[in-house]
This record gives C-alpha cells, sequence and structure tokens, in this order.
DNA sequence: TGTACATCAGTGAACGCGCGTTCACTGATGTAC
DNA sequence: TGTACATCAGTGAACGCGCGTTCACTGATGTAC
C-alpha cells in the first residue's frame, strides 16, 4: 500500500516524532543550564538520540530556537485570541492588572524560551532584532491603550511609545529578577502582579493609607 | 641604584603600563562585541600586546572583568561619597529623581564594563551572585527611602523591599532598551530620567493635565 | 504476494576548526661583587 | 665604574582541548515490477 504525506508513513512519523523529541530536550537543557551553555550533544543526550541526528532536523542551535521561537507565537495568537474582550482603557486599573497578568503568565509559561532569547539576543544581533521585532505589537498596544489616559485630562510621564517600552522593561526585568528567587521568599506570583500594577497606575504614592 | 616597590623601578612601571592598557583594550572590545564575544586576542590585539602577555596579568577574561568590577566600585564608591548629602525622603519628587539620575548616569558613563557584568552573569553563576551582592546596598537603601511615603501615609504597593527591586529593575532594564535605541529617536537623558521617575512616583495617572 | 532495489531516519566514531593556554626564547632591567 | 649573572616583562609559535559537524554505515521502510 503507497503511504502519503498526510497519511504520514512510519517513516515522517518517526522523524516528527525525533523532531519534537529534541525540541522538548531542548527546553529542559535550557531550563538546566541556559542557551549558551547548552551543547549540542546535551540536548541530542537528553532527547535520548545520537549527536548526529541533530542535524537531519536543524542546522544548528540558532535555527532550534527559532524553531521554538513560532512554536511559542503560534501558541501566543492561540492564547490572545482567546480574550479578545480585554478592555483597553488604562484608566482601569483591572484592564492594567489584566496586560500585566497577561504578560507575567505567558513569560511564566514559557520561561526556558524566553530566557534563551533574551541570552541569544545579547550574543546574536539577529536574535535581538527579532526580539525586539516580536514585543513591537505589544509596545504599540500598550502605547495605544494610555491614550484613554491622557483622553481622561491627565498628564503622561513621557511619550506612549517610550511609556510603553518603560512598562514592558519593569514588567519583563522584574519578573526576570522574581524568578531567580528562591520560591519560599519571594512575593507570591498575585502579589507581585499586583505591585508591578500598583506601581504602573500610581506609582509608590497612590493610595491613602 | 636599587630601586624599591613604591619608586616603581621601569619593570614594574611597564608592567603597570600593559595591565591597564589591557585593561582598556578590553573595555574597547566589550563596547565594540560584547564580552561574551570578546576573545582573549581581541583584547591583546586592540592592547597591540602579544596574547601570552595576557596571562602575566589575568587569570583568564574572568579575572580580568572582576578586575573591572573592582575599579568600578572604587570609582562609584568615590562618586557617592562625593555626594552624601542626598535626601532619602520619597514623598519628595527631588529625591526621588536624585536616585534615578544617579544611577541613570552611573550606567550610563560605565555602560561597557556594566553590560559586560550582565552578560556573565547569565553564563556564569558567580557572577550573578556577585552582581546580586552589589546591588544588594543599592536595594536596601531604596527600601529604607520608601519607609518616609508609608509613614506620610500612603499604601505602598508592596513591601520595601520587592518594592525596590522592582524599582532597580524598571530603572536598569529601561535605560538597557534606551540605549539600543538610535540616538536621533530616542529621548534626550533628561526626559527620560524624568519618565521613569514620574512613572515611580505617580504612575501613568499622576498628573492633571 | 513476492523479490530486488532505492530511499530514508538514525547512528556514533572520527575529523577538524577555533581559541584558550603554554613555554622556550629574547632583550632589557636589576643585583652582586 | 665595570663585569658577570639573575630576574623579569613581554613575545609568538605551537600545542591541545572542547565541541560542532561530517560521513560511511545500518536496519527499516517504501517502491517497482
Amino acid at each position: 500500500m503507497a503511504a502519503n504525506a498526510t497519511e504520514g508513513g512510519v517513516r515522517k512519523l518517526r522523524a516528527a516524532q525525533t523532531e519534537t523529541a529534541l525540541k522538548e530536550a531542548a527546553v529542559r537543557v535550557f531550563a538546566r543550564v541556559g542557551y549558551l551553555n547548552a551543547k549540542i550533544t546535551d540536548i541530542t543526550a537528553e532527547a535520548g538520540r545520537s549527536a548526529g541526528s541533530f542535524y537531519s532536523h536543524f542546522e544548528g542551535k540558532e535555527q532550534l530556537l527559532e524553531a521554538l521561537l513560532r512554536d511559542l507565537m503560534d501558541q501566543g495568537d492561540r492564547d490572545v485570541i482567546m480574550d479578545v474582550a480585554h478592555s483597553p482603557d488604562f484608566t482601569s486599573r483591572a484592564a492594567v492588572r489584566w496586560h500585566v497578568a497577561q504578560s507575567w503568565s505567558f513569560t511564566t509559561a514559557h520561561a526556558p524560551v524566553m530566557t534563551a532569547l533574551r541570552q541569544a539576543s545579547l550574543v546574536d544581533e539577529r536574535f535581538a532584532r527579532r526580539l525586539f521585532e516580536l514585543m513591537a505589537p505589544l509596545a504599540a498596544d500598550l502605547a495605544g491603550h494610555f491614550a484613554y489616559v491622557s483622553a481622561a485630562g491627565r498628564t503622561l510621564p513621557g511619550p506612549p511609545e517610550d511609556l510603553a517600552r518603560a512598562m514592558m522593561a519593569l514588567v519583563t526585568e522584574y519578573h526576570a529578577v522574581w524568578l531567580t528567587q528562591p520560591e519560599e521568599t519571594r512575593l507570591p506570583a498575585d502579589a507581585a502582579i499586583d505591585l508591578v500594577t500598583d506601581l504602573v497606575c500610581t506609582g509608590i504614592s497612590g493610595g491613602a493609607a
């Protein structure tokens, strides 16, 4: 019986299994030793495959990371689509909190890949651009939401685009710091999200005691 | 005539000159290609010395970076001492701005070494701890300043220590983003410092228009 | 259905590049007398 | 002051480790007739 591409055939199935095994192994290895410290043979060993098999699926570590990035963006698109109804009105604390919580949980869920991307960006100019472009829509989204604040008669601390970059810097970097703290001493995730939200909304002098 | 250690003698002088030449060359190379991409021979070539001479002065790239870090801290101590009179009262916008501006200009002045430290931290656990310890006094300082805010009857967005980490995350990361932007499109340094200051003080809904 | 050949996924030992590190050597500086 | 020897900063070719990458090979799957 002739096997075609859609039905699979044992060979293509096996190849696909190996490819996902390598990707999943890579995520675990990145989590353990970091992207920059990860050796190709670490990944193949973790996946229980031979060293050579790696190159049947990826041209190198960079291409593997790009594949993981594509998976991540597909996943991210689906997640965001599920919650189209989020409010863009940043005069509302709830709207700000939703955005913070969203990026917080996304970064938590995909911590190894996000960290790998940050590491790769430091060494490889191409990944730096990639990461910047990846963040651009989010930045534009946030910048748009700030319009509601100025429309409500408040003066923003700066141009919306720069403010968006500052807010993203705060969320991502504080999240990275939070991740490095031991679980028993750091704030619960909810409290951390509240902290960032309040800081963005009203700063340190926000609530009257 | 006998030469002693304090007077120098031509040999020690020459050695000291080579050591500083290597350090200065390293800073330039780090600025150009980044710490992780920098090869030992890049540094010696930039300094106009032979490859082997490197090891008369440093055990490796890590020790060179530690030496740069020591120089930096000596410099930093002197800078801070010069301005002991800064106000710790974070109910005052000027006090917050002073702290932001201080770390902004320090990071700008020592950008290559600071960036190198961040890069090294990603790969080398020891540098990560080093950088954390380096930041600890600053974090404690900030945390203390927040006490003035709660004393003034305002509720802080979170525990002072965590708030301090968040504020530091905002300043350092936004500064890093700012540095990557082309000089003609990014905010002037003053405006960037004001943006961060306002964000910390009163958030996005601070000033009435 | 069976046979003969082609193709492919995966293997793992071996190759070789890049770069950190060493070391025998040089010329200059310091020391002893 | 001069001579003979010791020490040291610096040199750069050569060494060798680590690791990415290749490639001849295997066993299984697919194809042709």
